[in-house]
DNA sequence: TCTGGGGTCCTAGGACCC
DNA sequence: TCTGGGGTCCTAGGACCC
């Protein structure tokens, strides 16, 4: 008998700030998305004063001063090495894990008992907090469905571990498990899960599965049978992406065309850096942009794809496509608000099959592409870049709230007086 | 003035082929 | 007069996740 654990950390950009700075503690934090536009992250006295997850930022800044909350724009550079460290400590608990999302991650435990489990998970949750120094929470159950309500539940528990084994405890919380929080079920399919009278996790359970899987196609059965305890969806072993994005929302409205391409460069050369880590080539390119559309919120889309000859990872090539698309979708006198870039068709480099006539990746060409990222690795972003990105850009976002880089950059490191 | 960014999977519908 | 059945590939869009 297997089981999954859910290792989630417990509101994690908040407690990132916290770690370096433990003013914080005790305190309401939040952290806000790129350009400082809504909320992402909560520590627990701010859930407690009523600031939503997602909640744009303009709305509460005189709650938010009123209240002393501690805000924050996000530092991602900061989480992801601390991200890494948790990571670390959990590997070493179970090989056999998938790294889930930044602040999550699913293991299994195959050789344990339930009660033998429940002691490891309450050692390691002791071992992160110790080592990394970042609290997280443990959910155990026969499958990943259940094993994220277990961890739901664990945020909630004295110990910050909750074992969702047995039927009996699963029928217990089931029941009064809200449907809409259930893994996979978002606002939509809750909406039409309430109007068939569906409320719980447990009501959803209880259907037929024909039926479920009628209404809610293959995906809906799917969650059906995880919440039985049949278990449908296994670790996912970390895999080459298979499409790569990177955009942003501009700091002001942008309607120059100059403007955007430079945006664009930037943002293909960022998606190149990875697509090569990963090592990759891109079969295809995708450029959107997004104008306000009247008075309104709406958004007016502008897209196109570009397929390449030849699978490349080259970002001069990728930013001369995706000018050529610009040039084609771009339209004039619209208010530009945000654009970006889609890494498409995603393929191995060992599994690029050479052209007849085009030939196969420039051996020079990759060596070139390795200098620049491995001098950019080591003397810091945007050491050596295409001139393309211009080099004062004015569509940048607002971020004036970011504290340090206090892991990566020695001239962050915090002192310590003794 | 003002609402993020990066992913995955699934489905429906059109074009095309035999 | 009156239009099969089955398959693939592609794209767009919906829905979800963190």
């Amino acid at each position: 008998m297997s089981h999954f654990v859910l290792a989630d950390c417990n509101n994690f950009y908040a407690s990132c700030e916290r770690l370096f700075n433990p003013k914080l503690n005790g305190i309401p934090v939040i952290v806000l998305s790129n350009n400082d536009g809504c909320v992402v992250a909560r520590s627990q006295e701010a859930k407690k004063i009523g600031i939503k997850m997602g909640q744009p930022y303009f709305q509460i800044k005189d709650f938010c001063r009123l209240h002393r909350v501690a805000v924050y724009s996000s530092n991602y550079r900061l989480y992801g090495d601390l991200s890494e460290r948790v990571m670390n400590v959990l590997t070493e608990a179970s090989p056999e894990i998938e790294i889930y999302s930044i602040d999550e991650a699913f293991m299994r435990f195959s050789t344990s008992s339930p009660d033998d489990l429940v002691a490891t998970c309450v050692k390691l949750r002791q071992k992160v907090k110790k080592w990394v120094g970042l609290p997280i929470s443990l959910g155990i159950a026969p499958t990943k469905t259940l094993a994220k309500i277990a961890n739901d539940l664990a945020k909630k528990d004295q110990t910050g571990v909750f074992n969702l084994s047995s039927p009996i405890v699963q029928k217990e919380v089931l029941q009064k498990y809200p449907i809409g929080d259930v893994w996979g079920i978002g606002s939509n399919l809750s909406a039409r899960l309430r109007g068939m009278s569906i409320l719980t996790a447990w009501d959803f359970k209880e259907m037929d599965p024909s039926i479920i899987r009628k209404k809610l196609g293959v995906v809906g059965e799917r969650m059906l049978w995880e919440l039985r305890g049949l278990s449908c969806l296994q670790l996912e072993e970390a895999k080459a992406k298979k499409s790569i994005t990177s955009s942003r929302s501009f700091g002001k409205v942008v309607t120059e065309k100059e403007e955007i391409a430079e945006a664009l460069a930037t943002f293909v050369s960022t998606a190149c850096v990875k697509l090569r880590a990963q090592g990759s080539c891109a079969n295809a390119i995708s450029v959107f942009l997004e104008s306000l559309e009247g008075d309104q919120n709406m958004r007016r889309h502008f897209s196109m794809v570009k397929t390449f000859p030849f699978p490349t990872s080259d970002t001069a090539q990728m930013i001369s496509a995706a000018k050529q698309i610009l040039s084609k979708i771009f339209v004039p006198d619209e208010r530009y608000k945000k654009c970006g870039i889609i890494l498409l068709d995603l393929i191995a480099n060992d599994l690029v099959i050479p052209d007849l006539f085009l030939g196969g990746l420039n051996p020079k060409r990759t060596a070139l592409m390795q200098t620049v990222d491995n001098i950019n690795a080591r003397y810091g972003k945007n050491t050596v870049f295409f001139c393309a990105l211009g080099t004062n850009p004015q569509w940048k976002m607002r971020s004036d709230k970011r504290s340090q880089y206090s892991t990566t950059d020695w001239l962050a490191l915090p002192i310590v007086k003794a």
